[in-house]
RNA sequence: GCCCCCAUCGUCUAGCGGCCUAGGACGCCGCCCUUUCAAGGCGGUAGCACGGGUUCGAAUCCCGUUGGGGGCACCA
């Protein structure tokens, strides 16, 4: 039986930007692949091109890496470390007659290519190997001593180029497609192809997954290992994920860096089980995985061929998946950050209060589709004073007086109530509608504004029970003072005899006045 | 222009010749639950790009058309 070596793959991403939403879905195949074969996940720093390389995006890339949980057996190396190594694999190439030193200029070139412009064959142009033909390796070689500047060009060889694509299938370029590539700049710098082919053997690279725009490259990538005298790994080509108008994934498209998903409060583990789901399929009906869940059901063959559009929506959903099933245990370190970030709170006051912040987290992750909606809505527990919104004041205190009334009667009932609970309270609050005479909901809403500020919360006994006697006590008063003030107002809007907002009363409540 | 890849609801997808009058999910629309909103439950909306073959039988295989994407640098 074949001795099974061990599997090892890499990303390499470029530092010219961010880690966007595509990067990290071929870094985490990587590695999803790495962790359920036991094989090695290696992180290499493609910075040959240093102008657009720049320290300070490979650090950007890494911490979305980290964010993600996607940690590196090896490395970070850096493609321009080894540049001595592909000069060296260059010359051998020259040396074995796969290559050939090239010492036309770039004006020269342009000069070709513009000829062939105006022909309308811009394109087409393919470097017609004037170096191959008209200068003898001899010659090139005292003219290369002699200090002429040159490049050095694979050069192509006849035939067909085809590799059997772990998600594409056999797919085959006829070498006369193929110019004579550059490997080599004229300043010995190596050029991406040589680099990374020359890197993917010296780390033992076993199966290559990638993006599907590196396809074209991969026949040039075979003929360099063959040339070197190796055979190439397995590539896995996987398609591109496109903005939601079908096109390539820009900046134009909103959000793309995975940073800014971290930034809106998206959980780490959720964007691992979209991106996941991005261009993989488990084979059935399931989507809701664990990163754990991930790694024993990942395969290559589970990948689309088909390129996928970026539905930010249906992130949200499956981060409210998340959030929901999360333990507040789980969360709570996340939400902290946040909180204490918008100046809610500081961590020892949550620490202090461990068991009541848990009870808060379990209540609000329910209905958060973000920890940022959490920390909203965790607002009126930390603040002195809140705001009232303008709509669920207009829909729930319409009758400034009649609600105060209502409010005067029920801080009543809780200022003495014997147990703070929320069995109690409801019961309170229900004893105390049926005195009035009034629904539930017409004690419920006016109290869900006093408290929150809003119309939307969790349901309100939980709410009150979270919030304690005092803080809630403190909040009706609050608001049973701005009730009076408004109360006045609206009697003084009516006296001027014009047609006031406050009076009409569609709901058919008659009960007040 | 040349080369390569792709094609199932608006979006993500299941489907790998009969289980398909095409299944699930997001979104959207109803209803239930709830005197809030989510969550949850139930139901609805919407798709095999087109044309030829192959086959007893095609969403599934082949060819073409159309459409989309990617690549064609002394960028990566």
């Amino acid at each position: 039986m074949k001795e099974v070596q061990q599997v090892r793959v890499r990303f390499a991403p470029s530092p010219t930007g961010y880690l966007h939403v595509g990067g990290a879905r071929t870094a985490l195949f990587n590695w999803l692949f790495a962790r359920r074969h036991g094989g090695v996940f290696v992180l290499r720093i493609e910075d040959t091109d240093r102008e657009r390389s720049s320290e300070e995006m490979t650090r950007a890339i890494l911490d979305g890496m980290e964010w993600l949980g996607l940690h590196w057996d090896e490395g970070p190396f850096h493609q321009a470390d080894g540049i001595e190594r592909h000069r060296r694999d260059a010359l051998r190439l020259v040396e074995t007659g796969h290559a050939y030193r090239c010492f036309c200029t770039p004006e020269e070139l342009e000069a070709r290519r513009e000829r062939a412009r105006a022909v309308g064959a811009e394109e087409s142009y393919r470097y017609d190997r004037t170096c191959l033909l008209t200068v003898s390796p001899e010659e090139a070689e005292q003219r290369a001593a002699a200090g002429q500047p040159y490049a050095v060009r694979f050069r192509v060889p006849e035939g067909v180029t085809a590799w059997d694509d772990v998600v594409k299938g056999r797919v085959e370029f006829n070498n006369a497609d193929i110019e004579d590539f550059i490997i080599l700049r004229s300043d010995g710098t190596p050029v991406y192809n040589l680099a990374v082919v020359s890197d993917d053997i010296h780390m033992r690279i076993t199966h290559v997954i990638r993006g599907d725009d590196h396809v074209s490259n991969t026949p040039k990538q075979i003929l360099l290992y063959r040339a070197l005298g190796h055979e190439p790994p397995i590539f896995a080509h996987v398609p591109m994920i496109l903005g939601p108008d079908g096109k390539r994934l820009s900046k134009r498209h909103g959000a793309t860096a995975v940073g800014e998903y971290r930034e809106q409060g998206i959980l780490p583990w959720a964007m691992v089980n979209f991106l996941a789901l991005l261009g993989w399929s488990p084979g059935t009906d399931e989507e809701i995985f664990e990163v754990a869940e991930l790694i024993e059901r990942f395969s290559l063959e589970g990948i689309n061929t088909k390129s996928a559009i970026f539905d930010p929506q249906k992130l949200e959903w499956l981060n409210g998946q998340h959030l929901s099933r999360a333990s507040a245990e789980r969360l709570e370190p996340l939400v902290t950050e946040r909180l204490v970030r918008a100046g809610l709170a500081n961590e020892e006051v949550l620490r202090a209060r461990r068991d009541w912040y848990l009870a808060l987290i379990d209540l609000l992750k329910v209905r958060a589709r973000s920890l940022e909606d959490i920390v909203v809505q965790a607002r009126p527990y930390f603040l002195e004073e809140i705001e009232y919104d303008q709509e669920a004041v207009q829909k729930h205190w319409k009758d400034p007086a009649e609600v105060r009334a209502r409010l005067v009667a029920l801080r009543e009932r809780y200022a003495t109530v014997k147990s703070w609970d929320e069995a109690t309270l409801e019961a309170e609050l229900r004893a105390l509608a049926d005195e009035l005479a009034v629904g539930a909901g017409k004690l419920i809403h006016p109290l869900r504004v006093s408290l929150t500020g809003v119309a939307v919360s969790p349901g309100i006994f939980e709410v009150l029970a979270l919030m304690g006697p005092e803080l809630t006590l403190r909040r009706l008063d609050a608001a049973i003072a701005e009730l009076e003030r408004r109360a006045r107002e609206a009697e003084a809007v009516g006296a001027e005899g014009s047609t006031g907002p406050g009076v009409r009363n569609e709901t058919g409540a008659g009960t007040g006045y």
